[in-house]
RNA sequence: GUCCCCGUCGUCUAGCCCGGCCUAGGACAUCGCCCUUUCACGGCGGUAACACGGGUUCAAAUCCCGUCGGGGACGCCA
C-alpha cells in the first residue's frame, strides 16, 4: 500500500497541430496514470521560441480534451511544480547548469561550430562514430573563466562517464549503450539558451516524474539523459519508448499521407471514442488479444505498459473507419444528430435554426443514412442523393437494362397522377397495381421506380424512403425536397421533351 | 560509417519472458454464402503469416548465434 504514486507527463511542443503519434503518446500516459491512480502532468515544451505559438497551445489543449483526456497538473490548471511552461522556467536551467560546472560534471566548451563540423567530417571519413572529441574537457577552469570574461562565447557540455550507460525500458527491457558511442552533449548553448535534451531532464526530475512514456525517436537520446540524472544525483525514472506510427508506405506517418492530426479526424466526423479506441490498439492489445472495442473506462482497466509492442505500426484508416461505424451505430440518435447537423448546414441542406418538425425528420433521415457511412462528413453527400432530385438524363441511362422499365414508369405515372401525398400503404398498393398491369416483377419492377425516385438502383427500403420524401416535401427547408409525385412527373416531363 | 531499436496473415495483433496445449488464435480488409423484391447493415464461412540460415533440445514462433530487411540516433533541432 505504501507504493509510490506514479507520475507521468505528456510534453508536447506547441509548434503545430496535435499529430496522431503524439496523441497516442498522450493517451498511453493518461491510461497508465489513471489505471494506477497516479498523476498526469501536461507540460509545454516551448523553448524553441521561433516555432512555438500561443494559438497552437490553446489548440493542443482543446484537441486533448476532445479526445477525452485530462490532466492533473498543467499550464491551465497549475500544480505543485508550476510553472508548466518551459519558457517560464529558464532561470532554473541556468542555475543548475552553473552548479554542474562547479561540481566538474560539466564544462565550458569554446569549440566553434565550424571546428566541430570539421571534426565530424573527419570522424565519418575514418569510419569512427562522429561524436565530440572532448577536447575542452580538461581546460583549466581559471583559463576558461578568463576567456569567458574576455567575451569568448562558450557552450556548456555535460561530461559523459566512462562506463556503459544502462537503463530500463518497460517495453524493451534492459538497454545498454557503450560510453564511446555517446557524445558529451551541450546543455547550454553559447547564447545562454538551454538545449531540449537537458531541460526535459531538469523538468522531469523537478516534477518527480516516475515513468517517461514517449516516442521511440528519443531512445538514442536516453543515455545522455540518464547521464544527466546521474550527474544531478537524482533517481532515474523508468522509460517506455513507444514505437513509431508509419504510413501505408512504411514511412513515418506525415501530412503527405493525408489526415494525421487530431483536428483532421474530428473535422471528418470521426467520433472521439473511436479514435481513442483505435489509437489504444496501435501497439497495445489486451491479454488474450481477442477483444477490439473498449470504452475509455475499459481501456483504463485493461491497459498495461508491459503489453505494449515494440515494433512500429502502420496506421490503418480502414480499421479506424470500422470502429467509427461501430460507435456511430451505438451512439444515441440525438447525439449523432447534434454532431451531424453542422455538416448539413454547411452543405445548405438544413436551416441554421431547424424547427422541431425538421429536427424530427432529420433524425429519421440519419437513422436511414448512418449505416452507409464511415464518418459524419459523408452524410450530406449520401443525403443529397436522396434529397436533391437527380438529373433525369443520368436516371435514363440506368434504366436501359430493365426490360419493362417504360411500361412500369407509365403505369406509375398513371397511378400517382392524382396523389399529392403518397403514404406507404398507398405506395404498396400502387406497386401491386403496376405489377398486375405490366407483369414486371422483382428487380424489373422495383429498380426502375427506385431509379426514377433517387437516381440509383440502390438505396433505403421504400417503406422508409417514401415517408421521408413526402414529409420532407412539406417542410420549410433551404432546398425544397421533391415529393414522390413531383419526382415522377418531372422525369416523365423530361422524357416527353426528349421526344 | 558507428551505435541502438525492431522483424507472426495485405494491415493491427495474441502467442515469445516461463520451449510441448500452435494442424499459430482474434480483428480490419478481401472473397463466398445467407438475410433483404435493391444496396448498405447484420449473420455464417473461406483464403491468408512465424524474414532467412545455422545451432541447442526428444521437442523451437518461442532459447542462442549469424545474415538480411526496416527504422532511429550520432546537432549550439525538438
Amino acid at each position: 500500500m505504501a507504493e509510490k504514486k506514479v507520475r507521468v507527463r505528456f510534453a508536447p511542443s506547441p509548434t503545430g497541430q496535435l499529430h496522431v503519434g503524439n496523441a497516442r503518446t498522450a493517451l498511453f500516459n493518461w491510461l497508465f496514470a489513471r489505471q494506477r491512480g497516479g498523476v498526469n502532468v501536461l507540460r509545454i515544451e516551448d523553448t524553441d521560441v521561433e516555432r512555438s505559438e500561443a494559438r497552437y497551445e490553446t489548440q493542443l489543449l482543446e484537441d486533448l480534451k476532445w479526445l477525452g483526456l485530462d490532466w492533473d497538473e498543467g499550464p491551465d490548471v497549475g500544480g505543485p511544480y508550476a510553472p508548466y511552461r518551459q519558457s517560464d522556467r529558464m532561470q532554473i536551467y541556468q542555475t543548475v547548469a552553473e552548479r554542474l560546472v562547479e561540481e566538474k560534471k560539466a564544462y565550458y566548451c569554446f569549440c566553434t561550430p565550424e571546428e566541430l563540423e570539421r571534426d565530424r567530417e573527419q570522424a565519418l571519413k575514418e569510419g569512427r562514430q562522429p561524436i565530440y572529441s572532448g577536447k575542452c574537457r580538461d581546460l583549466d577552469s581559471a583559463d576558461a573563466a578568463e576567456r569567458r570574461a574576455a567575451g569568448e562565447p562558450a557552450a556548456i557540455r555535460l561530461e559523459i562517464p566512462e562506463h556503459p550507460i544502462k537503463f530500463y525500458d518497460v517495453v524493451r527491457g534492459e538497454v545498454e549503450f557503450p560510453s564511446e558511442s555517446v557524445s558529451d552533449p551541450i546543455i547550454m548553448r553559447s547564447n545562454g539558451v538551454p538545449v531540449y535534451n537537458y531541460v526535459v531532464v531538469i523538468d522531469d526530475a523537478e516534477m518527480k516524474i516516475t515513468h517517461v512514456i514517449r516516442g521511440d525517436d528519443h531512445l538514442s537520446n536516453t543515455p545522455k539523459q540518464v547521464a544527466l540524472y546521474e550527474a544531478l544525483g537524482l533517481p532515474v525514472p523508468k522509460f517506455a519508448h513507444l514505437s513509431t506510427i508509419l504510413g501505408p508506405d512504411r514511412e513515418r506517418l506525415s501530412k503527405r499521407h493525408g489526415a494525421t492530426s487530431i483536428a483532421n479526424f474530428r473535422d471528418m466526423g470521426i467520433l472521439p471514442e473511436a479514435l481513442m479506441n483505435y489509437l489504444a490498439l496501435l501497439g497495445w492489445a489486451p491479454s488474450g488479444g481477442t477483444r477490439e472495442t473498449f470504452t475509455p473506462q475499459e481501456l483504463i482497466k485493461e491497459f498495461s505498459l508491459k503489453r505494449v509492442t515494440p515494433s512500429s505500426a502502420i496506421f490503418d484508416m480502414e480499421k479506424l473507419y470500422w470502429l467509427n461505424r461501430h460507435y456511430l451505430k451505438k451512439s444515441p440518435p440525438a447525439r449523432v444528430a447534434q454532431l451531424a447537423l453542422p455538416y448539413f448546414q454547411r452543405a445548405g441542406l438544413l436551416p441554421k435554426q431547424p424547427n422541431e418538425q425538421i429536427s424530427l425528420w432529420f433524425g429519421k433521415l440519419l437513422t436511414l443514412l448512418v449505416p452507409y457511412v464511415d464518418k459524419l462528413e459523408q452524410l450530406p453527400e449520401k443525403a443529397a442523393q436522396i434529397l436533391r432530385y437527380p438529373a433525369p438524363s443520368a436516371s435514363e441511362n440506368l434504366l436501359s437494362e430493365f426490360a419493362k422499365a417504360d411500361a412500369v414508369l407509365s403505369a406509375l405515372m398513371e397511378q400517382i397522377y392524382n396523389d399529392s401525398f403518397v403514404t406507404t400503404d398507398r405506395f404498396k398498393a400502387i406497386m401491386a397495381e403496376i405489377e398486375a398491369k405490366t407483369g414486371a416483377k422483382g428487380k424489373d419492377l422495383f429498380h426502375p421506380v427506385r431509379i426514377v425516385l433517387i437516381g440509383s438502383p440502390s438505396g433505403p427500403a421504400f417503406d422508409q424512403l417514401i415517408p421521408l420524401l413526402e414529409e420532407g416535401s412539406r417542410l420549410p427547408l433551404p432546398e425544397h425536397v421533391k415529393s414522390v409525385r413531383e419526382r415522377v412527373s418531372e422525369f416523365m416531363d423530361w422524357r416527353k421533351r426528349q421526344g
